[in-house]
DNA sequence: CTAAGTGCAAAGCATTTGCAGGCTT
DNA sequence: AAGCCTGCAAATGCTTTGCACTTAG
C-alpha cells in the first residue's frame, strides 16, 4: 500500500513539474485523471479511469479523460499499451517492463520479474527499420479467470 | 520469391487438410483469403486484404474476409497480431516469432533475426496468473517511412 | 438435401472531432 | 485578457451481427 500512495505522490509532483516546463495547464481534470491512473495497480482503459473519476470528479467528461490520456503519452508521464481486447490500456511507469494480458478479463498487469525479457534490439535492422521501443507481452489467463473458467 | 511461393503452396495444403479433417468447408472465399495473405510477406489488416482479394474474387463482402480469418484464428491457421494502428494484423506463419511495428504507417513485418526475443516465462507467475503465450514486438520507423519523414 | 457459409445492411464499440463556452496562467 | 481546456453531441473507423439466400459435401 505504501508503494502505492509513494508513486502516486511522487507521480503527481512529476506532473506538476512537467506541466510548468512545458507550459501546460495543471487543470483539476488532468491531476484527477492521473491520481486515478497511479491508484490503479493494474493498467486499466481510458472508459475504466472514467468510471473511477466520475465519483470523485463529477461531471468530468469521457472525452476529456481520452484527450487527457493523449497529452500525458505526448509529455511521456504515461505509456500506451496495446493489449488484446482492442481498448488502449494505460500506465503511469514509462519505464519498459513486461507487461501480463489476460484473455479471459481483458486486464493488464506487471509481470512481477521485472528484469524479464529485457532485449537489446539493434538500433536499424538489416532492412533499414529503425527501432525506437519494443514491447514484451505475456499473454494467459489470470487468477480469477481461471477460477471462474471463463477460457475464451 | 521462391520462399513465397513455396509456402503459399504449403499454405494451402494445410488450409485444406484442415478443412478435411476438422469438417468445415472449402470455399472458394477460404481459398482466397489465404492465398492473399500468403502472398504478401507483411502482415495485412483485414481490409488491406479485402482490397487485395476484391480483385481476384469480385463479390466478396468485408464481412466474409473477417469471418474467415476469425475462422482462420480458430483453426490455428493464422495468428491475430495486435499492432499500434487498432486494426488487426494477420500473420500466415503461427509459430512465435518478433514483428517489426511501423508507426509511420502501420505496417506489421517479420523481424530478419527469428531466434531473436525467445524467451522462457514460467507457466504460472506467482500470483497465479497462467501463461499460455507471449509477443515480442520491436516499434519503429521502416525505411520508407524514415526517407518520406513522417514521424508521427 | 441440409448444415455451414456468404452478402448485405445495420448495429456496436472505442475513439476522435467540431464547436461554443470556461478556466488556468 | 488570451489561449488553452473542457463538455457536449455528432462523426468516424474498425469490426460484428441479424437475416435471408447460396453452396459445399
Amino acid at each position: 500500500m505504501s508503494e502505492v500512495i509513494m508513486s502516486e505522490q511522487k507521480k503527481l509532483q512529476e506532473l506538476m513539474a512537467t506541466c510548468r516546463a512545458r507550459g501546460v495547464s495543471l487543470t483539476p481534470q488532468r491531476l484527477g485523471v492521473m491520481r486515478a491512473l497511479s491508484a490503479r495497480r493494474d493498467h486499466p482503459t481510458a472508459d475504466q479511469l472514467y468510471a473511477d473519476l466520475i465519483r470523485q470528479l463529477p461531471g468530468i467528461s469521457r472525452t476529456t479523460v481520452y484527450r487527457v490520456l493523449e497529452t500525458f503519452v505526448r509529455l511521456d508521464l504515461v505509456r500506451k499499451i496495446d493489449s488484446r481486447d482492442s481498448k488502449a490500456h494505460f500506465d503511469g511507469d514509462t519505464s519498459l517492463h513486461p507487461h501480463l494480458v489476460c484473455l479471459g478479463c481483458g486486464r493488464v498487469m506487471d509481470y512481477e520479474d521485472r528484469s524479464f525479457g529485457i532485449l537489446q534490439p539493434p538500433e536499424v535492422t538489416g532492412d533499414g527499420f529503425r527501432i525506437v521501443d519494443y514491447a514484451v507481452t505475456l499473454v494467459g489467463f489470470c487468477e480469477d479467470c481461471q477460477r471462474d473458467n471463463i477460457d475464451r
